[in-house]
RNA sequence: GGUGAUGUAGCUCAGCUGGUUAGAGCGCAGGAUUCAUAAUCCUGAGGUCGAGAGUUCAAGUCUCUCCAUCACCA
């Protein structure tokens, strides 16, 4: 038995969980399950990434402690990562005593080794805001190109990269004023003095052919001391002995990984040791799945840390490919920038995902493409016209015929036709643990699938149906094509249960099982079997198509949001140039042939009577509106309508669901008052 | 800009260390079938393997150049 710890990359807590971040999680999960089903002791941690500038400035955003912030997105996201199926022993938070305890270790440990030095460095500093900036916060015109409005690392329209200091006119996107720069103390990791090490072991076959590629490029350009030090205020962990120093986030974030399980220990009060997994790499194994992204920091920093503050190395670090969406990256504007949420809201069934995330994913660091409509195919023409067809075709006959019983193993071993084929299903094992434990998941999905059609060919070869009709003098027969179906059926099944647990769990009950837990189970016999009750639903493209409307939507009100947020603010003369008055609507009365059209009359007091045509036919009756007040845009020009001149505007609420809603103004308010 | 990866049928992808007529699923066309959620099965059409050059008896597979896409640049 094989003893694994296994993490995916700790999500960051200032946003939703996405279809992007599930292509790690399933991946990781779906390993993860496999190796339970080869009966290894598995372990499976992660955690949320709660610590930086971004969330500290986003709960201000927000008007939250940091704390209350991590703990809703916490909620939040545990409950995407349940709704998928993803089944963590412990999903953890980095903002946490276990955490804090071996950060500090660990910043301890490399500083008895000699690996931290103190320098002295110039930042910029945003002297309103008190603080420090760090690149991203930092804005100007692109040095190369003269961009505007570029951030301090590089330029998004012509790719260069430079330091923040070379920007012209930089600016806060904070507070908007000029940085200024200062000097401040800050704690370094020296990466240099770990090239020997670090060169060794990512040669030593713990990384993908691309990864040390890549990673070699690093190497050339020469490692760079690592900067672990963010000035205050930050949200994070403060440095032992330090008062307004923190520890940089990607210091503590993979520490997380630890806490995550040390805090798992405790919880359950297993029976195990820490170290066994973390300084002992003969005894267990320790893998991290990342994205390609994130590469330089578990397969630099990460090791180098683990390495010189006396705990074990990774075992392997897989690192997987982006996501795009319909060939292209994800797009909040088009809609398939798809959070968790909204998928399980529209799609309903998380195994879909699951499924055609399968059926792409292999070892490679290339990227994947979800195409939305080939999703759609693929689903309903493997998983529900193939697989779930089988016990759909084949469970009548058993039922009414045999009275659910199926055939033992060793009563069909005399018919070499039918076991054949049962014997391939069988035989396919080897291969496909092979396959899993590479993570050659698309290749393990269409091995399974050749089972699935040796079935359905079977069935249409054999045509029970016609053997039905002669039951009497072919009840041999037809017992022998619904008992080879079941078992291919059964153990196809049971090859697909890390990829689809859910419906591998539903089988189980047709099997009159309770579950399907481990390879060795398709050497049992199958004993009976309900009746069949539909497995899935087909998946429509119009579900696919409310699913990407619905994010477009969100995205433009959040823009609107957003206008406001981003100070977009105007002067007290863009206010004014307004001229609101209260009036009193005098008539209201139906347009024919006007859907949402009210025509309202308006007594504005010194300017008159005044006509508009209104969209709120849809909340309002005409006559509940006559005699009250409301407030009248007087200067909007008129405008020529089908029914005559609208000549101003009354103004109402609304949002994407409900309205519109007329404002009323208060009691003592008389028609003509300016509105200031 | 530097570096890495990717580019194979309409679509999404396999093609291991170079070796006979380049594969799968979906889609499409034709047929079979009716047990099944118009599901299933059979047959067929479709590709100068991003472009160009080179190495070799032989290249999708190796080398070089170029083009396009994606990512990273601490």
């Amino acid at each position: 038995m094989r003893r694994l710890l296994i993490t995916s990359a700790l999500p960051y807590a200032n946003g939703s969980i996405h279809l992007g971040h599930l292509v790690e999680y399933i991946q990781t999960d779906i390993w993860t399950r496999f190796q339970r089903m080869c009966e290894n002791e598995v372990f499976y941690v992660c955690a949320d990434d709660t610590h930086g500038t971004p969330i500290m400035i986003k709960a201000q955003d927000e008007g939250l402690t940091p704390q209350e912030l991590i703990s809703k997105v916490h909620k939040e996201h545990a409950q995407d990562f349940k709704d998928f199926l993803v089944e963590f022993d412990n999903f953890y938070t980095t903002d946490s005593d276990e955490n804090r305890f071996f950060s500090e270790e660990v910043f301890k440990s490399l500083d008895k080794a000699g690996k931290i030095v103190i320098k002295e460095i110039e930042q910029f500093f945003d002297q309103e805001k008190q603080m420090f900036l760090p690149d991203r916060f930092i804005k100007g015109e692109c040095p190369r190109c003269k961009t505007k409005d570029q951030y301090g690392d590089s330029c998004e329209s012509c790719g260069a990269t430079y330091s923040p200091t070379e920007l012209i006119n930089p600016f806060s996107s904070l507070s908007g004023s000029k940085p200024v720069k200062k000097k401040t103390k800050h704690y370094f990791f020296k990466l240099s003095d770990c090239e020997e090490f670090l060169i060794h072991w990512t040669k030593s076959g713990t990384l993908q052919p691309e990864a040390e590629n890549k990673i070699q490029e690093w190497f050339k350009s020469g490692l760079q001391d690592w900067d672990i030090t963010r000035d205050k205020p930050y949200f994070g962990f403060l440095i032992p002995g330090e008062k307004e120093k923190y520890f940089y986030v990607w210091l503590d974030a993979p520490i997380g990984y630890m806490a995550s399980f040390q805090n798992l220990l405790q919880k359950k009060e297993l029976d195990i040791k820490f170290d066994d997994y973390w300084k002992d790499s003969e005894k267990t194994e320790l893998y991290h799945f990342i994205g390609k992204d994130i590469l330089y920091f578990h397969a630099l920093f990460w090791p180098a840390t683990l390495n010189f503050s006396g705990y074990r190395k990774p075992t392997k670090i897989f690192s997987h490919g982006f996501l795009t969406v319909n060939g292209e990256k994800m797009s909040k504007s088009r809609g398939t920038f798809i959070t968790a949420r909204s998928f399980l809201d529209h799609i309903k069934e998380p195994e879909y995902l699951r499924y055609y995330y399968a059926s792409k994913l292999n070892d490679s660091m290339a990227d994947i493409d979800l195409s939305l409509d080939d999703m759609v195919t693929k689903v309903n023409s493997d998983l529900v016209g193939k697989l779930v067809n089988i016990p759909s075709r084949t469970f009548g006959f058993i039922n009414k015929y045999f009275d659910g019983k199926i055939k033992p193993l060793n009563d069909i071993k005399t018919d070499p036709y039918y076991f054949e084929l049962i014997l391939k299903s069988l035989d396919l094992q080897d291969e496909i643990i092979e396959l899993y434990e590479n993570r050659l998941f698309s290749q393990v999905v269409r091995k399974i699938f050749t089972l699935i059609e040796d079935v359905n060919e079977l069935i249409n070869d054999q045509q029970p149906w016609n053997l039905a009709k002669n039951i009497e003098q072919n009840k041999e027969q037809l017992h022998n094509v619904l008992t080879t179906s079941a078992y291919i059926f059964r153990n196809a099944t049971i090859y697909l249960t890390p990829i689809l647990p859910n419906l591998s769990l539903n089988v189980a009950k047709l099997f009159n099982e309770n579950i399907f837990h481990n390879f060795k189970q398709i050497h049992e016999d199958i004993k009976s079997v309900t009746r069949y009750k539909h497995l899935l639903q087909r998946l429509e493209a119009e579900q696919v198509d409310r699913l990407l409307d619905t994010n477009k939507k969100q995205d433009l009100l959040k823009q609107d949001d957003k206008k406001i947020n981003m100070k977009e603010y105007i002067s007290i003369e863009d206010l004014q140039k307004i001229d609101l008055r209260v009036a009193l609507i005098t008539k209201a009365n139906f347009l024919e042939g006007a859907d949402s059209l009210l025509k309202i009359t308006l007594d504005v007091g010194s300017l008159g009577t005044k006509n508009v045509f209104a969209g709120i036919k849809s909340q309002y009756e005409p006559n509940n509106l006559i005699g009250k007040k409301t407030v009248f845009v007087a200067n909007l020009a008129p405008r020529k309508m089908k029914f005559g001149v609208s000549e101003g505007m009354i103004l109402a609420a609304s949002d994407d669901k409900k309205g519109p809603f007329v404002l009323f103004p208060d009691e003592g308010a008389e028609p003509g008052m300016k509105i200031k």
